[in-house]
Parts: C-alpha cells; structure tokens; sequence
DNA sequence: CTGAAAGCGCTTACAG
DNA sequence: CTGAAAGCGCTTACAG
C-alpha cells in the first residue's frame, strides 16, 4: 500500500501538502491540487484509517448493538440503520446480545474499545445504572438502554389506535397479549391499549378486557391465544391484541389449528408490521413504524452534536388496515 | 484514558514491559507482571486499538458483506457469524448490498478501507471478474462472489434429498419452483433436484416435471404457484418444491387462497428451514442448513492462514420432514 | 500558500 | 529479564 509519503514523493511536495489536499483544505493552490490529486490515482493511494483514527481520535464507524438480529423488526431496523450510516459515510460495527444485559455489557465495551464515532443501542437493559463511562455518545432506538436519549415510535398512541379500531369495529371481548412487562416497550404498548379502551368503554357499552403478559415471539402467541380460545364460543374474545406481529402470527397458527375463522369469528392485531405481515393469510393488521425515520434519527443524533439533546423523541405510528380484522359476527 | 505510558509510571517500569506484559509475553517476571497489571486495574487501562491497528496493520474486525439483512435467511447467517466472530475475539463491520453488484462492490472498497482482518462476502456478483486487488483474505459465504473460495450447503444434494422424499411418498406430477438460474445457487438446487427425479423415475413410472425460473421471495412463490394451481385438480402437480422457504411460504398462501388442502391435495417443500418455518400451518417440510456450522468455518479460514485453502467447502443438508408434505391423495 | 516537525499510542527489534 | 528508541501513517499547529 502507498503512503502520504508516497504520493507526496510523486508530487514533488511534502506530506503536509498531500494531506491537506485530502482533507479539501482550500488553502493549497490549484496548480498543487491538481498534481496531487493525479499522484493519488497514478498510485491508487488509499488512505490508512488507522493512522488517522489515532492522530484525529476520530473514526468512521457506528456501534450498533441488536438484542436479536434474526428478529425481523430489529433486521429491519438494522437496515435502515446501514443505510442511513452507509450515506453518511460511515460503516456500522454490529454486536448481538442475546437480550442478555450480561452479553451487552461486554459487547458494548468491546465496541467501545473500538472508539466509534457514537453507539446506537437497541436496548436489553433499563435498570436505572450509572451511565457508561466513555466519551462517545450513546442513544438508545426502540427500546431504552439505561438512561440514554431514546428514539422510537409512539407505542401508546399506536396502541391506542389499535384499541379504537377494535372498538369501533363494535369488538368487545377482548383480550391482549402484552409482551414482557419488564420492558419499557411491553408495558407501554399496554397501557396504550388498555387505557384507550377503558376510556371508550367508559361512556358506551360494558366491556371484557382480559390482559395476559407473554413475550414478544412467535411460541408465546400460540400458546397464550391456544388458552384463550379453548373456552366456549360465546365465551371467548371477538379480538385479540398483541405487541408483536411474531406473536399475532403465533395466535393465527392456533385459530388455524383450532378451525377459528379470522377474521369472521376472531379480529387480530399485530404491532410492527413487518414484511411477513402482508404474507400471512389473511393479511395482518399491524401497527406500522416509520423505521427509516428513526433509523435516519439515530445516526443523525451521534454524528452532530446539536442533535443529541436529553429528549427523547417519539415518531408517530401508522395503523394498517388488513383482513385480519373485521366487525364480530352477531352470532 | 489513560495510556501505556501512565500505566508505566504507575507501575515504575517502561512503556515496553506494559505491552509485554498485556500481550502475555512469557519473558516478564512474575513480581514485575503483577505490579504491572495492578497498574492496569487501578487506572482501568484500556489499550488503544487504532494504535495497535497502525503498528501492526492487523486489525480484530471482520467485515460482512450481506446482499438484504432483512432476508431471515442471511439474518441467521449474520447471526452465527457474529457469534463466532465474538467467540474468536473480533468484531463484525457488516454491509448491505442490496443484491446490486454496484453498491457491493463500493461496499467493498468501504469496508476494505478498513483493513479489517478478513472479509466474509455473501455474494451478489458471480460475473468472471479479476479478484479485488487487496492482501486481506476473502472467503464466499452461501452465495459465490466472484471466484473466491465459497462455503456453503450441499445445495444439489439437499435438493436431491427433498426430490427422493416426494418420489417415495408418491408424487409423480411435481412442479419446482426455481431461484434467479441467474445465481449458482438457484442452478444448483434446481439440477440437484431436477436430476435425482429424473434418475428416480427413470427406472420405474412415468414422470410430469414442471420447473419454473422465479425469484427467492415471498411474492415469487405466491404467484408462480396460482398459476401452477389454476387449472383442474387433476392437472395439477400434487406437489410443489421451492428453492426458499419463503417461496414456500407465498405457495402455502396461495393454496390456502385457492382452497387447495396442504398436505391432503399439495404437498409443499421449502428450503433453508428458516425459523418461521416451524411457525406456518402446516409446518413447513424443508431442507435446514448448518449455519452455525458455515459461519464457523468461514470465520475459522480468515483467521488462520491455514484453513484458507482454495477448495469450496460443502457443507450436509437434514432434511426436515414436517406436515406440509404427505402421500398424494388417491383421487 | 507550503514545508518541517512533532506527536497520536502502540509494538518490536535491539542493547545492555 | 528490562529499557530506550524507532517507527507505523497520518494531521496539525507553527514557521517561514
């Protein structure tokens, strides 16, 4: 590989001169520029980022931790999160935790040792620690670690919208899969629904609200809805909420298994709306989050200092009508 | 942070016994080596790795080069990869493509930029071009990039495996959907199975064999499949093998839509054995690959000089019967 | 406007 | 067995 040296060799200048070129500084001549310039190309100079990570403490790269990069949300927002980086000019670092706060404790260091030019977490902890001890700024995205600035959707006013479109579908036997309560997002999501609910039921007709707290994958929908719908027909709920569009995708398999029509004898809701969301059958109605923009949000909160203000910022949610839900029937 | 040269003062000794000591050079006396890392624990040293990088022009980062990290698919490879990466101490610089030979090849300059340790390309480009000019080790994971070395699955015996499953169940009017014939992969599960049911049926009954070129996603299948299914029961293949799960799946929906009972009147068989599925009713018989096993010793050929011989590595399929697939029904 | 020189933090022959 | 010193390739005040 050729150096500064190198190139500056070539050019018939110093290494001063050639990195000054390469940093655009507007002070060098154009006359100087130009032999520069053709030197890089004459000897496909390429710059160590090494050096210049330990001269300028800087370096063009992004943390991201992920809890579980073979979930399909968190995939989704890996890839908006490349993307946005990739045109920032910056290469994104990916560590996986397992959403064990074990694991992302020392994943996060190592990315740490690495100084990056800021860290994006997906969080897997929120216990109320002391923050990390470092220089590079952190935010957290969908789900808050520790203390950090968080960005991520509106998951009560998302819920919300779920619980007006199920009400006013004339749905009210219903029951919600929340997802763990531990989490931020679990009991937000909730809250957001239960809430919403209540209130409309509140000024008009009684309601059933049953609330059973699962985690936010596949197994746990099937088998919680599985218990919710083994009870007689006119004793189980019309709809069925759920966090995750995994576990609204679990509680179709067991409508299916237990030759329960949806939407005609059960209405479901997911939370995500991730690509499979339109694949299943019928098409799930899903709460839709604008990944790109939170993606676009994150990046941009580490790389200028302006951005990084303690607030938190909420990107408003989408509801996605699709076949999955319907009026209950009048049996 | 503190440096080298604090640790040294600290400990009273030199610059050059500290990166003794840290890098387990065996020549260090004990009594020396344990004022040394105390030194190290009370100033919570933590080495710089730009520097390192720049002194040894090695670097403990992986890059990953990956065509959609939305594709769950290469999100369970991402996955593994990452682990074992982890596991050996190095970090992972990961890169979408897009699938756009254009963007990968940027991404690759990007990431080599970086001087990362080794590079691990699921490839987009399998066109017959010179090999990138660089010293860091390649090594094609899944999928060929260029002529590099490529671990993956026995994609033609994994194919031959499903095309004897449904020979001995019955079938004798198969359809196969394809991938890209554009992508070795697409012609290697097609020829492995194409040729095992020709071989098969060669020598005892009568065969109807469609193939048809789709794409990997969803949606290929999906449509291929309602053509392949629109026309009178007794016409149509009473069993569809896919080159992805998620053709699988669109063919599930497909059927689903057009009243066809699976596996009483279709028998469907995907490949992959992605997560979901085991989450799609019925279960979805499919081909599973070892990622655990590819991503390990892709990571296993870039760190140790040794392993990175030119041979391919292929690497068994299981076959995974599940409920998607039974004996044609006898109509 | 350009160059000479210092220095980022580390590792590694080389002396002693 | 330990230390002094050079040097990886770059950037950046500072002189000129």
């Amino acid at each position: 590989m050729s150096t500064v040296k190198d190139v500056a060799q070539r050019a018939g200048v110093s290494v001063g001169t050639v990195s000054k070129v390469l940093s655009r500084n507007p002070t060098v001549k154009p006359a100087l520029r130009e032999r520069v310039m053709h030197a890089v190309d004459e000897l496909g100079y390429k710059p160590n980022l090494a050096a210049r990570a330990l001269r300028t403490n800087k370096v063009n790269v992004i943390g991201l931790v992920v809890p579980d990069i073979s979930n399909p949300y968190f995939a989704q927002l890996v890839k908006c999160v490349e993307a946005e980086a990739s045109k920032q000019g910056h290469m994104v670092m990916m560590v996986n935790t397992d959403d064990d706060p074990a694991i992302e404790i020392t994943q996060i260091n190592a990315l740490l040792a690495q100084s990056p030019h800021g860290l994006i977490v997906i969080g897997s902890t929120e216990r109320d620690m002391e923050p990390i001890k470092t220089e590079v700024p952190i935010v957290s995205l969908d789900r808050r670690f520790l203390n950090y600035k968080l960005i991520s959707a509106d998951h009560v006013g998302g819920s919300a919208q779920v619980a007006e479109h199920l009400f006013h579908l004339g749905h009210r036997r219903i029951a919600y899969i929340s997802g763990q309560l531990s989490t931020e997002v679990g009991r937000l999501r909730k809250q957001g629904f239960c809430d919403r609910l209540t209130a409309l039921a509140g000024r008009t007709a009684s309601l059933e609200l049953t609330s059973i707290e699962g985690q936010f994958d596949y197994t746990s929908g099937d088998e919680i809805a599985r218990r919710l719908l083994s009870v007689d027909a006119d004793k189980r709920p019309t709809a069925i909420a759920t966090a995750s569009d995994q576990q609204a995708i679990g509680v179709l398999r067991a409508a299916r298994d237990l030759n329960i029509d949806v939407p005609q004898q059960l209405s479901i809701v997911g939370f995500d709306d991730i690509i499979l969301a339109e694949l299943v059958v019928p098409r799930l109605t899903s709460v839709s989050q604008n990944t790109v923009e939170m993606a676009r949000l994150a990046v941009h909160c580490l790389l200028s200092e302006a951005a990084l203000s303690p607030q938190d910022h909420v990107i408003d949610t989408v509801l996605k009508e699709r076949g999955s839900t319907a009026a209950p029937c009048q049996a």
